[in-house]
DNA sequence: TTATTTTCATAGTTTTAAACTATTATAGGA
DNA sequence: TCCTATAATAGTTTAAAACTATGAAAATAA
């Protein structure tokens, strides 16, 4: 059993066929037959069925393409890692959802990243589940993401910042002047809010669906920039983080009542390799407890 | 990087020597020294320093170690699984500690391993520790555990059987007519309990702590027999489960005050591979609840 | 210091195995 | 029935991994 052989064996599990899977490694196809061949004289089971018209994986051979691509993401990492380390170049890749990184990148990129010049990050915004994801797989080495999902054992994190959800309305909206608001009081106002896959907006929802109301959802978006430019229209009302109201004069944020807050924090993977970039990111981020916060009202 | 490249490295860590390494590996030197040499070409940086009196691991080299040795275990997991499956003949490792085995495996063999006549069975006698170890370590399948380590979330387990653990004396010592006895009962009286290794006797000792006494241990030992024989000399007082006393009836029991019990679990790690022998047992454990204790009471 | 031993790297050769090309066999579809 | 698609087989080439032999560097001993 070779890191090849199982390699040529995903790859045809993958296209169900031995000749596109050969084509898409760049070898002929009597390779790739040859070495599944050799796999199934050495385990002694037959991983196909190739009576019938197609290839069909047996019993053992799904078990073997299971193990298989453990193995192989983890011979990758194994890889990326020490090239990585060879190549002196450090690479770090974040994974930041999108209105985090509104707040974060800025202070990151001005404050921590401009101090190590052989350092390249990568940014992957995604949806925080998209981001449970990519860590997951090792696609990203760390991510910013809000503690709502309790993370289990196998994974690290440092709290980040502690982000306020609030009403938002424009300067002259009727209810401008509140300097709280319940979500009973919105049951009937017109509702902007982000699209479902934001967990804030499930929050929002639970929260009415809790006091038993359907709120009045006009228009569910991705784009923070529509979310402000339809509440400042005067016509409805919104839900952002407070700290993205410091750079729009015509809206004001009323608090929730109760209020409701999301920690962020920075989680990686407690299995993982925790190279130099990252320990240094998390250095920063332990440091400065409320630098992300204060630079964002400054 | 292959498997065997990695194979040879990980040989050349532990003998600290190429020249000893490839004698192990049954090849000769300059293949292994080839095989690292091509791994640091690879990777890009030296993996040992050879600069001074012995090989020495460099950074990168200590951490490609590291998570070579979880996938060379990973790699011979999946080949001994698929050879399994291959050879058609099952083997299950079961871990038992002595204390359990000679509860257990009676009843294993009798009312379950014995109807599959293509299993083959291999029992590992350990300690509580030795045997997690050896879990975590997937050179055994499962294990009889007490289930006293609380288990985290990366372990299965069902539960198998609650061992009374009771005070014993022989039927003509003092004491032999209580009908419960607490600990600080028996601060003054010489002891003959299991070694420190077994968790009972921590159990036990805890107990006295817990009540400030120093109990009078006159002998600590490995062997049933040795306490059985000892305590029937009517010389000393020991600690067992209360099965153990069925087969020996010049002892008597004496259940504790407060009750001491242990929950015994069959015990196995979560990201494994559940194979047909595994399930099986698991499946007459579950399906005969008490059978293991009603067993041994016969 | 100098000789001796240990140990790893290098050079050159052999062997093995993995890749290739060409062809055959088998099944589905026209 | 023929044609096409696809995998297996045969035979050859190539590449890499093993070997033997030797050289270089450092540690050990005289």
């Amino acid at each position: 059993m070779t890191l090849d052989q199982l390699r040529y064996f995903k790859a045809v599990c993958q296209h169900d066929n031995v000749s596109l899977a050969a084509e898409a490694l760049n070898i002929s196809q009597p390779s790739v037959s040859n070495a599944i061949a050799n796999l199934e004289k050495e385990f002694g089971s037959a991983l196909f069925t190739r009576q019938r018209k197609r290839l069909v994986l047996t019993k053992e051979g799904t078990l073997l393409l299971e193990m298989t691509e453990q193995l192989l993401s983890q011979a990758d990492n194994i890889n990326r890692i020490m090239r990585e380390m060879g190549s002196k170049k450090q690479i770090l890749r974040l994974g930041v959802p999108p209105m985090i990184g509104s707040l974060a990148l800025p202070v990151l990129f001005t404050q921590h990243f401009n101090r190590y010049p052989q350092l390249q990050v990568h940014i992957a915004e995604d949806s925080n589940s998209g981001l449970k994801r990519l860590l997951a797989d090792n696609q990203i080495d760390m991510a910013f993401l809000p503690h709502i999902h309790s993370f289990g054992s196998e994974w690290c994190s440092v709290p980040v910042t502690e982000l306020q959800n609030v009403c938002c309305v424009s300067k002259t909206h009727r209810l401008a002047g509140r300097s709280k608001i319940c979500l009973a009081d919105l049951k009937d106002e017109p509702l902007v809010l982000f699209k479902n896959s934001f967990f804030q907006t499930q929050r929002i929802l639970e929260g009415f669906s809790h006091i038993s109301c359907t709120p009045n959802v006009l228009l569910d978006t991705a784009q923070l920039s529509t979310v402000q430019n339809v509440v400042a229209s005067n016509a409805v009302v919104g839900f952002m983080f407070e700290f993205l109201l410091k750079s729009t004069p015509s809206l004001v944020g009323i608090p929730l009542d109760p209020p409701m807050s999301t920690l962020v924090s920075l989680v990686w993977k407690k299995d993982r390799h925790v190279s130099e970039s990252m320990e240094n990111l998390i250095q920063f981020i332990k440091e400065t407890p409320n630098g992300i916060c204060t630079a964002s009202q400054g």
